[in-house]
RNA sequence: GCCCUGGUGGCGGAAUCGGUAGACGCGUCGGACUUAAAAUCCGGUUGGAGUUAAAUCCAGUGCCAGUUCAAGUCUGGCCCAGGGCACCA
């Protein structure tokens, strides 16, 4: 073995070796229970950052772990490689998306593959090649015979600078998702797939999902924004025609004062009086103009106009006049709200800038308020609402909406906040939708045996203002499948977000031709046991991917529930206190840590300050620690090559003779227990290395002590080292390896077992006795485990320190913890 | 406004059940080795009081209460930071 540690000559050796040999390829035979250990598969940008850095290396140190523990691991890696930035490289380069992709993948697999992770990369999935969206358009296909594939004519979110429509979902704060241009409103026909449909068993089904974190599963239930009401209709007093509203408060219809419908509700129009045309127009007219972020703004004073005509409360009898205002959503509930003014800060607020009347209907018996100053939204009583007056507001929610459903004018109603999920975009990177339009016979699915539909290859990517893929006329211009006349393929291509919406399934049968994956493969490795990622991807892709999953099962494809049994999502990367970025200049290149430091360092870097969940703040000087931690493990086993030996007896409780052998020992099975429930319980791999620094401090401090080494020291040593290379071989894969081998071991360190614990060893062999004194440590005494409570108590009352504090005092009573501590409570 | 997560030394962070607060590392200070430096090794490092040095004592896990023999950990009420949702009726 040679003295000093040359990581880059000994990570390229191996990598080979494995490569060779196929160390990490995955048997879908085994008698071994499965693990399927997934990262989220990243966009081919050009090179890895140290966001995938951190991602790949927890998950790669999750499946060596699972695989040393017996399972047959799964770990698997791909291309999520449709999407905008290789068509904006291309226009600007005048090269073509696939060449670009090509050469990123290229790129970043070399990089993938320096840093020794250990995927099975025969199941390689990249979802821009035909023989993948091939498979995506296949779904597609079975969703639309679903009925879950439909296209529609709708207001949908236009971002100007990518050229195309947006999902809800990708809308952040009113921008673009990917580019951050304000989003416009724009009516086009779109192709949808009907999630809504999924939105009760998305949000129930999130409570089978103990292993994902409360804040994700928390975004996607606010996401999916269930709630519970009643529509309500009232009859137009001047026309033959009912406003219906949703509400979540039917107690308080007793108090609506006003009503207040869309600036884009159908009806409007027929609403609108001839006096009062002029002044809606405008407002209608204006409120389009607004950009969605001005609109929503909370803070915006509330503006509207009268409609001029007015609705009956069927409650009361009452008239009250409707209106037109902005702070009513068109595409939520039915687009008309009731005004109840004493009981809704929003209606409030109107009514005062208008001067609305307001009624007061719900109290505080305790307390009542006329709310003259603000709206009154809390539970409370009854009051002023006929025959549920002295009602709680609760009983008189359901008792209300049974009326109005007795009286045949309303209903029940549980409303949704998610909308159905759009999926076409303008562009041409991305897998085809697969359908043609006849003029004759409409809308027409391409046929199963035609797939893939391809993407053209003669295509003029420097037109602006629309997508390139409507320059290609041998991909526009095809026959109809069902009348062999002229038809016109659609233009538009699937978002990314559908693409990785079931890659996970695929890598269970990655190369199948027939099928997008096998019943019997996906049903065996599936669901994912431990997906990493970001949390960036909280409700997009792992919403998406949940109704996937769902819809998939519910055409027999496969037969679980859940994608995902357990998520982990890793916090950021940051440098200097903010997310590494091009734009602050404050990235660190994984090359370069490679080239410097290797692989192994930049490994255990990433994961040895922060615990996985949380952001990890990087250092230069971290990354010379855990450099310099490696050059220490590896001076301590080159030093000792002649000392250690792979046959050394195995060692028992009590086989040692001396004490210190028999202390270090403990130390190495304390270790190994350690070491082995951090990784188990939430993958705290910070604490896991701070336990590698510990053992390898244990051992040099044992061995500067003794000068000479006899055979029990060197049997000691040598399982020491042994189980030191063993537990460091998931971080350090490349170092460990090569400490195996140069101690003449035959197999791969990667394919040996986990070592196991003795819980009678992986303790101290006395125990320190805390004595305490009111609750503060005052003492501690060396002691042997087996004494008994009493005899403890004895020994803690016969210090001499307690004996000092307690004189003149009076000891009231005394707590003994068995082998830890004594409280002494004195007066 | 609502929801989630977090708040511990100069810094990253540790602390299964309530039972030694600050593991491990970074930084820093001191020492050894060296002609010197690098590398390496050894030691100190929460604050304050105290002492030639020690011993020792006091305070301390965002704030205020509470439960308990004992609270970073449990309960109640706040404050702050990060993230998510948001005129969703």
């Amino acid at each position: 073995m040679k003295d000093a540690y040359f990581p880059q000559e000994i990570e390229k050796k191996w990598q080979k070796i494995w490569e060779e040999k196929g160390t990490f390829k995955t048997s879908d035979s085994s008698d071994k229970p499965k693990y399927y250990a997934l990262s989220m598969f990243p966009y081919p940008s050009g090179k890895l950052h140290m966001g995938h850095v951190r991602n790949y290396t927890i998950t790669d140190v999750i499946a060596r772990f699972k695989k040393m523990n017996g399972f047959n691991v799964l770990h698997p890696m791909g291309w999520d490689s449709f999407g905008l930035p290789a068509e904006n490289a291309a226009m600007k380069h005048g090269a073509n998306p696939e060449n670009w992709t090509d050469e990123n993948i290229a790129y970043m697999t070399k990089q993938l593959k320096m840093l020794g992770l250990s995927y099975d990369w025969d199941r390689e999935v990249t979802t821009c090649k035909p023989d993948y969206y091939k498979w995506t358009q296949w779904l597609f296909l079975q969703l639309y015979k679903k009925g879950l594939a439909y296209k529609k004519e709708a207001a949908v979110n236009w971002c100007e600078e990518c050229g195309t429509v947006l999902a809800n979902e990708q809308v952040i704060d009113g921008k673009c998702w990917r580019c951050d241009h304000i989003v416009e409103k724009k009516y086009l026909s779109q192709w949808f797939l009907k999630i809504t449909d999924y939105a009760e068993v998305l949000l129930e089904d999130l409570d089978k999902l103990p292993g994902w974190g409360d804040n994700v599963k928390t975004m996607q239930a606010n996401w999916i924004g269930k709630s519970q009401g009643a529509i309500l209709r009232f009859k137009v007093v001047e026309k033959d025609l009912e406003v219906p509203v949703y509400t979540t408060r039917p107690d308080t219809v007793h108090g609506i004062t006003y009503l207040v419908v869309a600036p884009e509700y159908k009806d409007i129009e027929e609403l609108t009086t001839p006096e009062n045309k002029e002044a809606v127009d405008a407002y209608r007219a204006n409120a389009r103009k607004m950009t969605e972020i001005e609109r929503l703004s909370t803070d915006r004073v509330k503006t509207g106009v009268p409609l001029g005509t007015h609705c009956i409360n069927p409650f009361t009898g009452e008239k009250f006049p409707l209106w037109t205002a902005d702070y009513a959503l068109v595409e939520y509930g039915t687009g008309a709200v009731m005004a109840v003014p004493a009981h809704d800060t929003r209606d409030f607020d109107f009514a005062k800038k208008y001067n609305l009347p307001l009624k007061v209907v719900i109290q505080d018996s305790q307390n009542p308020s006329d709310c003259k100053d603000a709206a009154y939204t809390e539970p409370g009583v009854l009051v002023n609402s006929n025959e549920f007056n002295g009602m709680g507001n609760e009983d008189a929610k359901k008792a209300i909406t049974q009326k109005a459903v007795d009286g045949g004018f309303g209903k029940f109603k549980t409303q949704y906040r998610l909308r159905d999920w759009l999926v076409s975009r303008q562009r041409y990177w991305g897998a085809p939708i697969p359908v043609v339009y006849c003029e004759k016979c409409g809308i027409q699915p391409v046929p199963e045996d035609q797939l893939p539909v391809l993407l053209p290859k003669d295509v003029d990517f420097s037109v602006v203002g629309k997508s390139p893929i409507t320059t290609s006329k041998t991909f526009v211009n095809t026959t109809c499948p069902c009348c062999g006349g002229p038809a016109r393929r659609e233009t538009d291509t699937m978002d990314t977000f559908v693409c990785s919406s079931w890659y996970y399934l695929r890598y269970s049968d990655a190369k199948n031709d027939k099928m997008p994956f096998a019943k019997d493969k996906v049903n065996k490795w599936l669901p994912v046991d431990q997906y990493v990622g970001g949390i960036e991807h909280a409700i997009l892709h792992l919403l998406y991917s949940r109704f996937f999953t769902k819809a998939l099962r519910d055409m027999g494809l496969l037969d679980f529930d859940e994608p995902f049994k357990n998520l982990l999502t890793q916090g950021m990367v940051l440098k200097d206190g903010s997310k590494m970025s091009k734009s602050k200049g404050n990235t660190v290149d994984p090359d370069e840590i490679f080239e410097n430091y290797g692989a192994d360092t930049a490994r255990l870097f990433i994961l040895s300050d922060s615990p996985p969940a949380r952001d990890f703040d990087w250092s230069d000087a971290g990354v010379e620690g855990c450099y310099k931690f490696l050059n220490r493990v590896w001076r301590l086993i080159s030093s000792n090559a002649d000392n250690i030996s792979l046959n050394y007896t195995e060692l028992k409780a009590g086989s040692l003779k001396k004490k210190d052998n028999d202390d270090l020992l403990r130390v190495i099975h304390m270790a190994i227990k350690g070491i082995t429930n951090d990784i188990s319980n939430d993958f705290q791999f910070n604490t896991v290395i701070s336990k590698y620094r510990e053992l390898v401090n244990a051992i040099y401090d044992w061995q500067n002590k003794k000068p000479e080494l006899d055979d029990e020291d060197k049997n000691i040593l040598s399982f020491a080292i042994v189980s030191l290379i063993k537990l460091m071989s998931p971080v350090a894969v490349h170092l460990t390896e090569e400490a195996w081998h140069d101690l003449g071991a035959e197999g791969s360190i990667h394919d040996v077992e986990w070592p196991k614990w003795d819980e009678n060893l992986a303790k101290a062999s006395s125990i320190t006795l805390i004595v305490q004194i009111n609750g503060k440590v005052k003492d501690k005494i060396e002691a042997d485990e087996a004494l008994s409570q009493d005899e403890l108590k004895a020994l803690a009352l016969n210090s001499e320190k307690v004996k000092e504090l307690t004189q003149g005092k009076t000891i009231v009573k005394t707590i003994v913890v068995p082998k830890k501590l004594v409280n002494i409570v004195v007066k």
